[in-house]
DNA sequence: AAGTGGTCTAGACCACTAT
DNA sequence: TAGTGGTCTAGACCACTTT
């Protein structure tokens, strides 16, 4: 019986072990998730006081600390000052899109092939020289890409940039550029900041033909703007790509 | 010349104000990220050391540590253990669209309006099966709810419950049931946990009538489910919303 | 006033990475 | 071995909320 009790772990015993190689923090936050997963804390409900929790675990204010602020950063709870923590329902807004699945197709770069279809020196349309805060008679670099994973087209990219007079325009170049740093795991930007708007669309004939979707499908549409570190927008454009190709998948709560 | 340094701020004079009612570590994490904004920091860099950090703002190894802490959970820096902490590039895997825009739409119950559509007590169909776990001779609950935003039409929910004998089928209280709690801000879900994927698809004849958005209009899907505290499936729905109604935007990196 | 969370320190010790 | 981050403590003091 007693000798049984040595083989029991931290959880079940409901205890944080001190020479376990987890730390003691990470213990008593999943000690506490456990305790909220079965119900002993239900969503509305206070935790013990950090006090408490010192004292039952013996363990110092800072560990504790650090527990319940992991809990916080997961929406597990809810603390405020003078009063204490308190176990979070569940809402909607918990709910958050990662763009990481994209990044994954670029991942293993022997299924993913980037075909450039279209590099242009051009003039900017109306909607580009807003983004890009570029003049009429400023030209701008228009690339179209298209890229694929096992053969199969999952993605439509059309980009606007900035031209740099500096950066001639190598084709092999254009394929990757910005493209790979953002995206590869490796591969670095010099962007300071990005921001992104995500719509949904029909696509025109000639989309679905590269795509290889049904015309008029529903796709996704990524709109996005880079900046640099002098806050000059230098790229704009867009991902489109079908609901099939790619899947958004979240969840929240206690898994 | 000696009067004015004391009028600068924390941030100005590149030292933490121990003085002030921001706390030691926010000025810290603050005075990097501004290093990293302009410059002086770039996109894989090295920060300096805590020792150094400590020794040169003249705090704890601990204020430091959050200090930092702080910046890698906004995505700024990656640390490594024996190594240091590195300015993170701009990666496309920081992007996330939160949900919390719906929420929005709900917030301030003067302009929205839930209109229920129907509710059926009918037989599962195949996929809600599998979703609820329910058998084939097992009554759910079939509901269809049009949410509208000063009187037009933004978000069109369909959801199918697992029938519960004891609550019985009140209309008005399943206009709001489980979406109050989803969306609103002091409701509660005693939801453990759930789940949400994305899709995008074009709107049936019917749907456009609803939505009042033209027929074949490319949509947002959210499919849902939530789990109770016994990890039994309790609802299975899906929302449907044009990206003119609701515009889904993020940004990252240094603003 | 009592109870709650929030900040901070000084110092100890451990774990990983370079060299 | 030296330098980096990672964990933990005991205790001080502050700020907010409740009664």
């Amino acid at each position: 019986m007693f000798a049984d009790i040595e083989f029991l772990n931290a959880a079940e015993r409901d205890q944080i072990d001190k020479a376990s190689y987890q730390p003691a923090y990470l213990q008593l936050a999943n000690l506490l998730k456990q305790k909220i997963a079965a119900g002993v804390y239900r969503p509305g409900d206070q935790l013990p006081s950090e006090s408490e929790l010192r004292v039952q675990y013996t363990i110092s204010q800072m560990t504790v600390r650090r527990a319940i602020g992991l809990l916080q950063e997961q929406g597990v709870v809810d603390t405020s000052q003078g009063k204490g923590s308190f176990v979070k329902p569940l809402k909607i807004e918990m709910f958050s899109f990662q763009l990481d699945v994209l990044q994954r197709v670029f991942a293993d770069k022997k299924r993913t092939e980037i075909k450039l279809l279209e590099v242009d020196l051009v003039y900017p349309d109306p909607d580009t020289m807003k983004k890009l805060a570029v003049a009429a008679d400023d030209r701008v670099v228009y690339l179209r890409r298209l890229i694929l994973r096992d053969t199969r087209p999952v993605l439509l990219h059309r980009e606007t940039l900035i031209y740099d007079p500096c950066r001639p325009l190598v084709e092999s170049e254009m394929a990757v550029t910005s493209l790979d740093g953002l995206f590869s795991g490796n591969g670095h930007t010099d962007f300071k900041k990005g921001e992104m708007t995500l719509f949904t669309t029909t696509v025109s004939e000639e989309e679905s033909g590269l795509l290889q979707i049904p015309a008029n499908s529903a796709v996704f549409r990524f709109e996005h703007v880079f900046y640099d570190f002098n806050d000059t927008a230098v790229t704009f454009g867009q991902f489109l790509c079908g609901s099939d190709a790619i899947t958004f998948y979240t969840k929240v709560g206690l898994w």
